[in-house]
DNA sequence: TTGAGAATTAGACACAGTCCAGATATTGAA
DNA sequence: TTCAATATCTGGACTGTGTCTAATTCTCAA
């Protein structure tokens, strides 16, 4: 799937085993058409650009069923709000800590050596790598 | 240094530039004593513990302090809440979700082989490696 | 002893996220 | 078509972290 449209939007949803509803596609739209991480503020004010039509609660509700159905995954970088993440191959992360924005690093080309072995009883759910960056200081500039 | 009391705890803060108070060193023991990744809510609660000394207030700037002149370090892992982590070497953790506690992994023997370049303008702040466990589900028993 | 600067405090406040009971929309059997 | 069962949505109260501020308490050098 290429373009992302609100026509083919439910059928996204549906192939999660999702109903589609009139705010569950606007707020799939909103982060797909995107492909960007939004918080749950930043898809509220999306949805609701012109007219209010989408509550606060049908908004968490919702992501949380998408979370539910792996339609998205959170990122959880920063400790004020969570981030929904409309790309769920397996990647990681730089986040610039000074803008806020996420960009994905696809996992392909990755690999971790030498991770000590899993704590006996527990099994992975899954490996983040987070780069955390910033504006670079350029001294001898300014 | 090995063994941690309160004694020390305000060499330690001393050697960090932090004026040692009775509730820095209440706050730095409580971490540094366990070696453990607490919660603000968790400090709050262990200093606390007999009669209440301490307040929110002051647990909340102390540990923005600490972090500060690097004498601790925070861990973004859970949506909910902060954990605070006494030990500043280069280090990833497990994150057990069920449980809600984490466990150090050594940087030292860990490479990640295949990260793609920064982009213009940055640079790198730090990178953290979270592995997601859980109590594994074992088919079979039960 | 004293008072200026440092530190602490209670409690109001901010705000992401949760919860609930009532309203609304959808569905499908009759 | 009808209407009741089911699914979904909603406003608004509420919770839990974390922040802020003005007033109080502590510390220490003079
Ligand atoms: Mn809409
Ligand atoms: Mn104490
Ligand atoms: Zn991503
Ligand atoms: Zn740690």
């Amino acid at each position: 799937m290429k373009q992302y449209n609100r026509d083919n939007m439910a059928d996204l949803l549906r192939g999660h085993g999702i109903n589609p509803t009139h705010q569950r596609i606007e707020i799939a739209y909103a982060l797909f058409s995107r492909q960007q991480h939004l918080s749950a503020e930043q898809i509220m004010a999306t949805v609701n650009d012109r007219h209010s039509e989408t509550s606060k609660a049908t908004v968490y509700n919702t992501l949380k069923l998408f979370l539910d159905k792996n339609l998205i995954r959170e990122v959880i970088v920063d400790p004020s709000k969570v981030f929904y993440d409309p790309n769920t191959q397996n990647h990681h992360h730089f986040y610039n800590t000074a803008s806020g924005h996420l960009t994905d690093i696809d996992a392909a080309g990755i690999s971790i050596l030498g991770l000590p072995m899993l704590p006996e009883g527990v099994e992975t759910e899954g490996v983040d790598i987070i780069v955390r960056i910033r504006p670079s200081e350029r001294p001898g500039l300014v």
